[in-house]
DNA sequence: ACCGTGACGGCGG
DNA sequence: GCCGCCGCCACGG
């Protein structure tokens, strides 16, 4: 399993890992997030590859509050976001602006806010 | 070092 | 609203 590869990938990790609970960030956000704004890209492959538990991937969605993938399972990724109370509808969250969660803000205060991105 | 891959993002139709 | 194309980046072989 091997550890962390790059840095990149270990903050990546780290940020999805300080996703609390019921709330939700999309891909660009992390990789904005882990230095590298580009690299949503990356950000998905990383999840994909690092599919580990203890890391709360299926609270990270894509852009527009689609669900994005869920390697095979998209179903759970609906499922358990439905659980921590957002609302799924199809493969799109509806009130993902009113469960956004803000990276930047990790670490800084509660700053939880539901607050629109700005995109 | 090069190429291909992929849980993306944005725009256009 | 959904589908498709292009552009983007990091990782693995």
């Amino acid at each position: 399993m091997a550890t962390e590869r790059s840095e990149f990938t270990r903050q990546v990790l780290s940020l999805v890992c300080r996703i609390p609970v019921g709330r939700v960030a999309s891909y660009g956000d992390i990789a904005a997030a882990a230095g590298r704004p580009r690299a949503y890209r990356a950000v998905g492959n990383i999840m994909s590859t690092c599919t580990r538990p203890g890391v709360p991937c299926h609270r990270v969605i894509a852009a527009g509050g689609r669900l994005g993938g869920f390697g095979g399972n998209l179903s759970l990724k609906r499922a358990l976001l439905a659980s921590e109370g957002l609302v799924v509808t199809g493969t799109r969250v509806t009130d993902w602006k009113t469960h956004a969660w803000r990276p930047a803000a990790a670490g800084r205060r509660t700053a939880g806010q539901p607050r629109r991105s700005s995109r």
